[in-house]
DNA sequence: ATTGGACTACTACTTTAGTAGTAGTCTTAA
DNA sequence: TTAAGACTACTACTAAAGTAGTAGTCCAAT
């Protein structure tokens, strides 16, 4: 463990052209080595338990299976490596949910690349790496959730997700009724406990919060 | 203008890493070459004016100017160059609207190295690219906005619009009507024509068009 | 000078939404 | 085998939301 040691990253992100770009920069450092790449979440873990690398850069908005639930089976399959979130900003409630989820450091892209090599040094060292404009999504992203307790999809139940999705389409009680074949006061109680657990006050909330968060 | 003419090229997109990508992919070629390239819609105006590229890659959500201003305001400023719009698919809407804005072709971040170089060897040529799975996100919203033939917030009063933010954030009638010191009728008179004009049903439909289209 | 749009406000509705409490069935985990 | 949670359904409300039509003021463009 001298300070001379090579880092070994791996690179999971489904953008190739961007894929390129960091491992360009990388490989001009001594002490960092791209050992691996990955287009989607199921390759990331493959490659992960292949070659267990120090560090791995996690694109957080993947197509095929997501940043989040990349995580969360990369630190259920033992990967023991510090991983960094490398992602767009605009992502407000994942960047909360990834650091939950026990992320290491969480980068932007929009990041100039010194910036990115002095935070992939700092990772690679244990070191916790935060984006500076992070701190401000995080600070309004805590004070959101303060409140409201942090309440996700999960705690919903099979009836209460899918009449949440219908009152996102704009659909009425009575309609989503007919929909999901049951009476529209069975509907109701859904609509009412899914609001509890959600600790909104209208399906106008409902429907929003549900947007926000890509639900449907 | 001979087929082995070099073809200019600009690129603007605010993810340095991904502009580090394409370049190092582009250089490659003897009959492309990267003369500028810019982190946002600005800087890439200027550098547009500054060397008239013959082609100029554009990213459509960036930070600071949106791909869909740049867009405009390059046409405006007489830039003649190709735009090819350069993103990730899930823009739903802005797909349509840079199309609408005259964008000469869309290939998608995620595309692999060789895919966009042959769509940027047929742009510099003057043909219209598309990257593949936007033929089935260009029919879907199509389809989806045949029926409402696209309404548009700027068809919305100062009123309307105000009022769309607030039921967007959940609010009732008496609520936006204290917020904004009329009556609660003067509200629902608002809601009603805003509806009528968005041609949505309800405020949760209302509500979900504004979110998804990112208003307030 | 008049018309039209924006904004305001009202009445008088009908229809949805949301609350509260009770209650039955069914499945699953302790 | 019980207890708990999910799902269903009902009654009986109250509170919002949405519709329709009328009407006044103000401002700007024809």
């Amino acid at each position: 463990m001298t300070h001379c040691e090579i880092s070994t990253i791996l690179l999971i992100d489904d953008h190739p052209m961007l894929r390129k770009g960091i491992i360009q920069l990388v490989e001009l450092e001594d002490d960092l080595e791209v050992v691996a790449e990955a287009g989607n979440g199921q390759e990331g873990i493959q490659q992960a338990l292949i070659h267990q690398p120090d560090l791995i850069l996690l694109d957080l908005n993947m197509k095929v299976m997501s940043g989040i639930d990349t995580l969360h089976a990369l630190r259920q399959a033992d990967v023991n490596s510090r991983i960094v979130i490398f992602t767009v900003s605009d992502n407000n409630h994942d960047v909360m949910t990834a650091l939950r989820a026990g992320a290491d450091g969480y980068i932007l892209k929009d990041s100039e690349p010194e910036e990115l090599l002095r935070h992939i040094h700092h990772a690679a060292k244990g070191q916790m790496v935060l984006s500076e404009p992070l701190a401000v999504i995080m600070a309004t992203a805590l004070k959101n959730e303060k409140e409201s307790q942090s309440a996700s999809v999960t705690d919903l139940t099979n009836r209460e997700l899918q009449t949440l999705k219908l009152v996102t389409l704009g659909d009425s009680n009575k309609h989503i009724a007919r929909k999901l074949g049951i009476t529209e006061a069975t509907v109701k109680v859904h609509v009412k406990s899914l609001l509890k657990k959600l600790k909104l006050r209208s399906r106008v909330e409902a429907a929003v919060w549900a947007v926000e968060r890509k639900i449907g």
